[in-house]
Formats: structure tokens, sequence, C-alpha cells
DNA sequence: CTACTAGTTCAAGTTAACTTTAAGTCAAGG
DNA sequence: CCTTGACTTAAAGTTAACTTGAACTAGTAG
């Protein structure tokens, strides 16, 4: 497979790929020519990857994850951690929906009238999603 | 108060506090000497906007939620939307959770003959966390 | 009066994860 | 043989939200 068919199979970018190459994240397993050519488990590997950075990993963590040989060496510890980490930020977030929703209906004339919004306030300084 | 006083109280370091004002997200109240003077009000005014952060409002979009008078004029619909936003990432973030503690307990001598752990390879394409 | 402290400005640096750009290369079709 | 198109590299640019650094100033303590 040369790159353009690995993107579209991935839904990844061709730049993204390049970048992930030389992050060491992902081999290519030869030239044809100046041409990257990548095995079929290369999509196997990205979808790896995709997942580790959907539940939080950074791309160094994962990179850490693989052995030099390109195993995939996951630590379940660290799955474990990960997800304790995940579990927290899922709960600091649903107390922000919560209290969204409630500000959303709140028929207080301003937010700050409202008691469960003052409260939200108080409670404000926990994790953040970014996107 | 001047900014070392808000800095302190708010838990915000003085470099954020003048970035703000920068950005048209906070106004000090005049000067002494050099010296910005910020009123008692500016404490409530952060918590919103550590608030807006949290819920995953960028700086530009909570800039716009103040009038130019500095009033604080929050649209119930942007709210709601957030909040149905915010419950969208809960619920990817959920399903990552449930999938990395699934995978951190799995016996399988390798990740990949989980069938579990392929679902979730599947359905990894959706929200991230980042922190 | 002088030194010190806590503030000030403006510009540049930081981080992560990419994307973009410019200039070059190669294989294939006409 | 020459053009075309997909690919290549290396370096620079992007974005958000700050932080850091250098050079400067004003009120205060001694």
């Amino acid at each position: 497979m040369d790159i353009s068919e690995v993107a579209k199979k991935s839904g990844l970018p061709a730049s993204t790929l390049r970048y992930y190459e030389e992050k060491g994240l992902i081999r290519s397993i030869g030239r044809q020519g100046l041409k990257r050519v990548f095995p079929p488990s290369i999509l196997e590997r990205l979808a790896l990857i995709t997942l580790g950075r959907n539940a939080g990993f950074s791309l160094d963590e994962i990179a850490d994850m693989f052995t030099p040989e390109g195993k995939a060496e996951i630590d379940r510890m660290k799955l474990q951690s990960k997800a304790d980490e995940l579990n927290e930020t899922i709960n600091h977030l649903t107390a922000m929906r919560d209290g969204l929703y409630h500000a959303a209906k709140c028929p207080a004339p301003s937010h700050f009238e409202c008691p469960t919004f003052k409260k939200l306030l108080k409670r404000a300084e926990k994790a953040r999603p970014n996107k």
C-alpha cells in the first residue's frame, strides 16, 4: 500500500502519517522509488494509535508502548491508571454538564442570583474537556 | 486590590490576569501609579471565566458573553448547546473508560486477541478528552 | 537620598500535534 | 522524449492559552 491508500483507509491525512513515522509511531516497510510502502498491518497499528489518542494518551506515551521491534507492549497498569484518570474527568464534566443544564433552564433573572449557579461557580476549579 | 492580591485570591498567576485583560476578559478599575487596581467584583468575574473554561468554552467565546459594559450576558441557548456537547463528550469518554478498564483486566495474551478490545478499536473514532 | 520591592510593558518563547510550502524526484502515459 | 501527477524532504507556520525575559518605574523603608 502506498501512503495515499493508507490515508484513505485510515482516514488520516498523508501529512499525519509522515509525521507519525518521523515520531517513530509507525514504520514503512520499504520504498518503491521514493515512495513509502506500508504493510496492511499498518491499519491496525493506526487504529491503536487513534484509540490511545482518544483515551487521552499523548503521542509520546503511545510511542513508549511499542517495543523497538514494533510489537505493542501495553502495560495493564498504565491502562488502569489512564482509565482512572478518565473516570475523574468524566465526573468533573458530569458536574459541569448538570450545572450548565440547570443554568440554561433556571428562571432567575441573572445567573448570579441562582444558588445552584453560584454553587457551580465555587466548584469550577476542576478538569477541562478541551474539545 | 492590586494584582498580587487578586492572584492570590483567585489562584491565577498575575501573568494570566494581565493576559486576560489584554484579551478584554477583565478590566482594571484604574491605576495607582503604574499598578493596576481591581474591584472586589473581579473575583466573581474570574470565577465565571474559570467556569466557562472548564465547561469547554474558549476564551474568545467567553469574551463574547460579556456586554461592552462588562455585564455578563449569558445566552441560555449557548449554555444548553454546550451542555449537550459536554454530554456527547461524556458518553464517548465513558465508552473509552469502560474499554480501558476491560483491557486492563482482560486475560487475553495480547489485546488484539480480545474481542472487546477489538470492538473498542473500531469505535475509537470519537471525542478526545485532552487533559 | 538611595536601595528595594513589587509592579509595569512589549516581545518573544513554549507546547502538542499537526499542516503548509517550496523545491525536488520518479514512474508512467502519450 | 517529455509532461504529468503522485510522492518526497526539510523547514517553517499554525493555534490556544499562557509564560518568560529584559528593561523599566513608582512608592516605600531606612
